[in-house]
DNA sequence: GCCGTTTTCGGCCCGACTGTTTTCAGTCG
């Protein structure tokens, strides 16, 4: 296991002691950079440094490359423990509460002594924080929610996070001796937008020895239990698993036990009893007849039951529709025909037009919409109108160069606080696509915000509102609009609406989009790209998409191009 | 702390928004 992930969190909190302490900002820059690209980095770190090539690494100089080498030789970093000395590790946690900077920070631990969440709640319940300057009332009502937020996020992570390496530990686990396949269960199965953590499936006839091997499967940071049919652990990401090994006849059932929800369970046991039935996690029975447990196929069958997606099994309706046979037909991550949410280079993206359209080729895709930023996002890079016209030209060229791909010249327009759009209508009318969004003044009352993106739905060049609602998963509240009326405005002008599937956005929601299909709103699906690796987020959109009842019909980037086409240049004056 | 023929010092992304101010500091992206 290489070190790239110690060392990167470790300059991290680096810059965060250094940020507290009031260091130089570049400086704290520096070590964040350095950490960004440590992650990024495509080999162990341990052999960059054993080629004595440390500092090719970009934002790694002398200094952080002899930083490295001391960790990677002596498994410590000097400079590291003794900033811990002044700054304990419990104080730069608190940076994580949203509201709550390095400024503000330094000031608490200086003045009052601050260093862990316990001393700042207590501070912020007593009069002497107010004394210091630039507190008041709000500020302090601020971090108090961010406290809470933060709490909730530490129960949950991110589908994006965790979907991975519950894969990469299926596949671990499919090649213990003795065992036949494995599965993830769970709501990670569901493609919840939250886990709590990683549930994997697997078949056995020595259940036992493969609990055994899993739990020293690598590493693992804790055991929690290990016996004859379950072991649950700690990985090294502080996310627990839990395997269950079951034989191949109790396979389906307890694939269906462990997938959940509980609330869709619990229905389909009571429909059971109706019929004289017992459902368990090791089978269907009638009277100690075991009748199905094979497949989960088997066991909805026994029910009268067409078989049903585990996005749907929430209990939302899903048993209603299925025994009156209207489960919907759900969109597959096959159907996608093409992004049209991406960034490049020309804004704030990581790989070129070329690039992009590479990689979506390579997806099988027909088209791709570059759809960088407008200037407001001036952090963002985003373009002045003469350097629209600019990457208008280099887009045509890399688009006339391509025969099994479409690229399509688009942008990410930012609605402004007054509801107008960051370009003037003429420079609109000449983009294929034109997604608007909202980047800014998230703190707007209901009614202002959800006018302010009604008039951009209004405005006749937009086709689609991209990250309707703003949130950031365990980072960001949505910002304050009434989701209902803005579906209803999009449904009167025929304006769609964004599943935006980059994991800590999945924005609409699962229950959003629902009301918006259901409301007839067409749908698209994107992923807000920033990378070509980033192309790949379209499966959390299609499963959160899935989780809304979506059906192919509903999105319009599972339309072949013509069709797509025609839609994108209807009802433009 | 990094970086580089506008180089080995002097830059390094910066504007919007908020809450606290009475001209601005802190946070965010």
């Amino acid at each position: 296991m290489s070190k790239n992930r110690e060392i990167a969190e470790i300059f991290e909190n680096m810059a965060d002691m250094l940020s507290i302490a009031d260091e130089n900002p570049f400086k704290i820059r520096a070590y964040k950079k350095a950490a960004v690209n440590i992650l990024e980095l495509r080999e162990a770190i341990e052999d960059a440094s054993a080629r004595g090539e440390l500092t090719q690494i970009p934002g790694v100089g002398k200094d952080l490359a002899d930083k490295i080498r001391e960790y990677v030789e002596t498994g410590r970093m000097k400079e590291y423990e003794r900033l811990q000395e002044n700054i304990p590790l419990d104080t730069v946690d608190l940076l994580r509460i949203p509201g709550l900077g390095p400024k503000t920070l330094s000031l608490l631990f200086k003045g009052l002594g601050i260093r862990n969440a316990a001393d700042l709640e207590k501070a912020l319940d007593g009069p002497e924080i107010l004394e210091f300057k630039g507190m008041g009332p709000k500020k302090i009502e601020d971090i108090r929610r961010g406290i809470a937020l933060l709490r909730k996020s530490k129960e949950r992570s991110r589908l994006g996070v965790v979907l991975p390496i519950g894969e990469s530990l299926v596949e671990a686990v499919s090649r213990i001796p003795r065992t036949e396949g494995a599965i993830l269960a769970g709501s990670l199965r569901r493609m919840r937008e939250t886990v709590k953590d990683i549930d994997v499936l697997t078949i056995s006839d020595n259940p036992p020895e493969v609990v055994e091997a899993f739990t020293s499967l690598r590493p693992e940071k804790d055991v929690l239990a290990s016996g004859g049919t379950k072991g649950s652990v700690i990985l090294q990401e502080g996310i627990q698993a839990d395997l269950r090994v079951v034989g191949p006849e109790s396979y389906g059932a307890a694939l269906l036990y462990f997938t959940g929800s509980k609330a869709h369970n619990v229905r389909l046991r009571g429909l059971a009893q109706k019929k004289g039935l017992k459902i368990n996690e090791y089978g269907v029975f009638r009277g100690d007849a075991m009748i199905a447990g094979e497949t989960e196929r088997g066991i909805y069958e026994t029910l009268g039951l067409p078989f049903i997606p585990p996005e749907l099994r929430e209990d939302r309706g899903e048993i209603e529709a299925a025994m009156e046979g209207r489960l919907p037909d759900l969109i597959d991550l096959a159907d996608i025909r093409g992004d049209l949410h991406t960034h490049t280079t020309w804004s704030d993206g990581k790989a070129t037009i070329a690039q992009m359209a590479d990689a979506a080729e390579g997806l099988g895709y027909e088209y791709i919409a570059i759809t960088d930023h407008s200037p407001s996002q001036t952090i963002a890079k985003g373009l002045p109108i003469e350097r629209l016209l600019e990457k208008k030209k280099e887009l045509a060229e890399e688009a006339g160069k391509r025969k099994r791909i479409k690229v399509l010249m688009g942008t990410e327009v930012d609605i402004k606080m007054d509801g107008t759009l960051d370009y003037p209508d003429e420079i609109l009318k000449g983009l294929d696509v034109v997604v608007a969004s909202v980047h800014s003044g998230f703190k707007m009352d209901r009614d202002a915000m959800t006018n302010r993106i009604i008039s951009a739905i209004r405005n006749p060049y937009v086709h689609a509102i991209g990250h309707p609602t703003g949130r950031l998963i365990n980072e960001r509240e949505p910002y304050d609009v009434d989701i209902d009326l803005v579906i209803g405005a999009a449904a009167e002008y025929g304006k769609a609406l964004e599943v935006n599937g980059s994991y800590p956005r999945l924005d609409l929601n699962d229950l959003h989009v629902r009301k918006a299909v259901d409301a007839g709103v067409k749908i698209i699906i994107s992923t807000d790209a920033h990378s070509t690796a980033q192309l790949l987020f379209m499966r959390y959109g299609v499963g959160t998409a899935r989780r809304g009842w979506v059906e192919k019909k509903d999105v319009l980037n599972a339309l072949p191009f013509g069709e797509l086409y025609e839609w994108l240049k209807s009802g433009r004056g």
